[in-house]
DNA sequence: TTTTGTTTAGTGTTAAAACATCTAAGTTTG
DNA sequence: CAAACTTAGATGTTTTAACACTAAACAAAA
C-alpha cells in the first residue's frame, strides 16, 4: 500500500521527503515482521543478527566491537546482549590469548542448529517471503538507492 | 557507502536480502541522524513523529488511535508519549465532547512554534540534508520500490 | 620504569519500548 | 433494561535501549 494512504497522509509530500519517511516506516513495519517470526524461536532481532553475523564468520569468531561493527543497529550494547545468548548457549565467548582485553565470541553448534532451523521456517536468509513481490533487479534497484541515499 | 562495505560483509548476498537489510541499516542511520537533530530541541523521534501529525491535521485535533494509526512505529505507547508532549505544553488534551472515551489532542501554539524552529534547523521537512544526493526521479523511484517492498 | 594515554569490554542508571492488563464509556443483543 | 461485548485510553511490569562511566589491558612517551 503506498505510504500516504498507510499514514493517511492527506497533502503531498516533496519527493525526497516522502522518500526518507518511507524508509523509516517500511523499516519499522519490516522489523515487526521480524520480530514476529523470530518470537516462537525465543530470539529478539539484534539477537538474531549477532548470531548471523558470528555464523557468517565461523569458524573464526569476533570480538565484541568486529561484532558491534557489523550489526545493522549500531546502537546496540553488545556486551549485554552476547551475555544472554552466552547464557541460552547459543554462542561461546574465550578472552583473546595475545591481547587479553578482548573477548572473541564465537557461535556453537546449538546456535548453529537454531539459525538452520530459523531459515528453514521461511525467513530474511533464503526463502524469504519478506519483499518477493519485487523482482531481482528491483530489488538491486532498491539497494543501490539506499546506498546513495546514505552518501 | 555499499552496504556490504558498511557491514564487513565478506561473501556476497541474494539481492532481495541485500536490499532488505539495507532497508533496516538506512532506517537506523537514519534514525541516528535524526535523532541526533533533535536532541537539541528535547524532542525524542516518536515524540517529533506525534508533533509534526498534529500539525498536519491542525487546527483540528486528532484522537490518541488516530495519531498511532498515522505514526510510523505503531509499536508507540501513544498515550505516554502524549502527556510528555502536555506537560512540555506542545500538546493540548481535551475530552471529546459525544464519545467521552476519546481523548482529542491538538498542537499547541509552543508547539507549532517550536516545529518551525526546528524546520529552520536544517530537517526532514523542507530543506533537509539527509538523502539529498538523490535526485527528484530518483527519491521517488525509491518510495514507489519501498511501497512494493512492503505488499 | 613510571606516567600518560588509548583501546576493549563491562556496568550503572535513566528513560523508553514491549506487552499484557485494566477501567470506563459506549454498543449490541436477549 | 440488563448482560455481554467492544472500543478508547491509561497503567503496571518486565525488558531493552541510550548514554555515560568504570576497570583492566595494552601502548607510547618521558
Amino acid at each position: 500500500m503506498k505510504l500516504e494512504v498507510e499514514l493517511k497522509s492527506t497533502k503531498p509530500m516533496p519527493a525526497r521527503q516522502r522518500a526518507t519517511l518511507n524508509v523509516l516506516f517500511t523499516a519499522s513495519w519490516l522489523d515487526c515482521a521480524i520480530t514476529r517470526q523470530l518470537r516462537p524461536f525465543g530470539l529478539t532481532s539484534p539477537q538474531y543478527n549477532i548470531l548471523r553475523i558470528l555464523n557468517g564468520s565461523a569458524p573464526k569468531g569476533l570480538s565484541v566491537l568486529d561484532i558491534k561493527s557489523r550489526m545493522l543497529d549500531r546502537s546496540s550494547n553488545v556486551s549485554r546482549l552476547v551475555e544472554k545468548l552466552r547464557i541460552a548457549a547459543l554462542v561461546e565467548r574465550v578472552t583473546h590469548g595475545k591481547d587479553r582485553r578482548m573477548v572473541i565470541v564465537t557461535i556453537s553448534e546449538t546456535g548453529k542448529k537454531l539459525l538452520s532451523e530459523i531459515d528453514k521456517a521461511q525467513f530474511i536468509g533464503g526463502n524469504s517471503t519478506l519483499g518477493n513481490k519485487l523482482s531481482e533487479s528491483e530489488a538491486l534497484e532498491l539497494a543501490h538507492l539506499l546506498d546513495k541515499f546514505r552518501e
